[in-house]
DNA sequence: AGTAATTACGAGGTACGTAACAATC
DNA sequence: GATTGTTACGTACCTCGTAATTACT
C-alpha cells in the first residue's frame, strides 16, 4: 500500500470517475484502473461497484476513501511542518533599533544571498543588545559598535533626520532648523521609528507628537493636514508631489550611525551575511 | 514520499543503523541508503548527521519519524479495518435454541464453505425466530420449521436426551427413564444448553438443577460427584472411563428435532449455504 | 455514437543488487 | 581488520502509455 494510491482513491472520490481523475493526476486512464486493481488485491476488497463503463464506490471503497484522506491529512502535516522547518531555517531574527538600516541591510543581501529572509524586530538600543548575546536575534543593528570581544561590528549606514515641513509654515525656507526651533509644534510621527522617537521626544519636550501605526493612514494625514512630520536621507517615500519642504536638522542627535553586529560563534549562514556586509 | 520510505524511516530509527535496517527490510544497505537520501531531497533537509561510517538522526530526522510514525499508525488502522471487514463478512450470525446443532451445521459446512465462520447465539425460540426476520441472524435453528412464506426451511438433526446416572443410582439398570423418574433428583446441567434448560424444568418442577457455565469445571463435578447429568446422542463428551451409564429418557420432550431456516431473500452466500445443507 | 472501464502488449524508467571505495572504530 | 555508509554501473522488474475491446447510456 502506499501513499500514490491514497491520492488517486481520493482523486477518484472527488472526480467521480476514474477517466477524470486520471486526467487530474496526469496518468492514463488504465494506469490508474490498474493501480486501484492492486490496491483492492492488497486490500482483499471490491472498492467500487463497477459496470462496464462506471465504477463507483461500494461500502468498503468509502471507508478507503475515508482512511486515506487520514493518511493524506498526515502526509500534509508532515510537509507542512518540514516546510515550516525550512522557512525557519531561512529566516534570520534582526534585533534593530530602527527601521531603516534593515532595509537597507535586506538590499545589500538580497541578491548574494537569495532565499534568506530577514525578520526585523525593533527594540530599545540594550534589549536589541542583550537579545544578541541571548542568541535570541541572529544580528543587531545599534547606535554603536561592539560592546563585547564576542561580538563582531561594523558600520553599515547613516541616517539624517529632515523636518518635513507644509510649504507655508514659518520655518520652511530654512537652510537647516534645530529641534530648540521645532519644539512646541505638534508633529505627525508612525509608530514603528524605534529609537527616533524617544530621541525626538528628549530633544523636543514640549512637543504635541502624534503617533500614527498605520502607514497608509499616515501618507493621508501628511497630504490633508499641517502636521510637521519627518524624513530621512533613506526615506523612499515619494516626497514629491506633496506641497512640503524637507529641511535639515542641524542638532548632532538627528545624525544616526548604525552598526551591525554579530556574535563572532555564530552560525556560519549568520557570519557569512556580516562578512559580506563588512566588504560593503 | 510514500509509504515505504516512512516504514523505511521507522525501521532506521528503530535499529540504529541504516544496515540492520535495510537487513530487516530485505533490501541492500545501498538502496535503502538511496531511498533515504530521495526523502532527503523531496524535504529540502538532512535527515541524518552523517560520518563515513555512520548515520544518526538529526532534529528534522526526529522530526521525520515521528509524523511517518503518525503515517504508519493511519495505515495499520486501515489495514485494520479491512481485516475487521473481511472478518465480518466471512462470519455469519447463527441464532438457534440449542446448541448442538451448530455444531453440526459446522461440520457439514465446513469443508464446503471453507472460511465461513458461524457465531452461534443461543436464544428461546420466539427470539430466534424474531431476529431472523429483523436479520440480526442470518441462520436461524429452531424446533419448528418455517412459520412465514417468506422464509425456508429444512429438518437438520435430532437429538435425543440421556439420563447419565452413575453406576449406583436406583435407576442405572432400567432400559429407559421418564422424567417422572427423575423428578426432585439433584442435577447438574451446564448453562449453555438452551432451550433444553427450560424443558427440564418444566418436566421436572420438583428437581433442584445446578447450573454449570464452564466446561471444565462441569467435567470435574461429573467425575467427583453423584449427581446426576444429561447426555444426547451427539454429545461429544468421552462417556468412556467414567463410572456412569446413559439411560434413554422415554418422554417426547426428551426428543428434539431442529430446523434450520433461512429468509428467501438472504444474501447468496447464505442462501449457498442453506442449499448445502438442503441437500443433506 | 459516445463515454467509461478493462485487457493486451511493448517500452521505458526507476530503483534494485553487486562491486568498488572511503573512512571511522 | 571489521563495520558502516556512499558512489558507480549494469540489469531486471514494474508500471506506464498506446491500442484494441467491451458494454452501457
Amino acid at each position: 500500500m502506499e501513499l500514490e494510491q491514497m491520492r488517486q482513491l481520493d482523486a477518484i472520490a472527488r472526480r467521480g470517475t476514474i477517466s477524470a481523475a486520471a486526467e487530474e493526476l496526469h496518468i492514463s486512464q488504465p494506469a490508474l484502473s490498474r493501480s486501484i486493481r492492486r490496491l483492492e488485491r492488497e486490500l482483499g476488497q471490491e472498492l467500487f461497484a463497477r459496470t462496464h463503463n462506471s465504477a463507483t464506490l461500494n461500502d468498503a471503497g468509502q471507508l478507503a476513501v475515508d482512511h486515506a484522506r487520514d493518511l493524506l491529512r498526515d502526509e500534509r502535516m508532515m510537509l507542512d511542518a518540514f516546510a515550516d522547518l525550512e522557512r525557519r531555517q531561512r529566516t534570520l531574527l534582526v534585533g534593530t533599533v530602527a527601521p531603516a538600516p534593515v532595509w537597507h541591510l535586506t538590499a545589500l543581501t538580497v541578491e548574494r544571498f537569495p532565499g534568506t529572509l530577514l525578520n526585523p524586530v525593533t527594540l530599545p538600543e540594550d534589549e536589541v543588545e542583550r537579545r544578541l548575546m541571548n542568541r535570541s536575534v541572529d544580528l543587531a543593528i545599534t547606535l554603536r559598535p561592539q560592546i563585547l570581544p564576542t561580538m563582531r561590528s561594523t558600520q553599515i549606514m547613516t541616517e539624517d533626520l529632515y523636518a518635513f515641513l507644509p510649504e507655508g509654515h514659518r520655518l520652511a525656507t530654512r537652510d537647516t532648523v534645530s529641534f530648540a526651533d521645532l519644539d512646541g509644534e505638534s508633529f505627525l510621527v508612525l509608530s514603528e521609528v524605534g529609537f527616533w522617537m524617544g530621541m525626538l521626544r528628549r530633544n523636543m519636550p514640549r512637543a504635541n507628537i502624534v503617533e500614527q501605526a498605520d502607514r497608509s493612514v499616515f501618507e493621508q494625514l501628511v497630504r490633508s493636514t499641517e502636521l510637521v512630520c519627518f524624513v530621512t536621507n533613506v526615506t523612499q517615500n515619494s516626497r514629491s508631489g506633496l506641497e512640503r519642504v524637507a529641511v535639515p536638522i542641524s542638532d548632532a542627535d538627528a545624525h544616526a550611525t548604525f552598526y551591525l553586529s554579530v556574535l563572532a560563534d555564530a552560525p556560519q549562514r549568520v557570519r557569512d551575511i556580516y562578512e559580506w556586509v563588512d566588504g560593503h
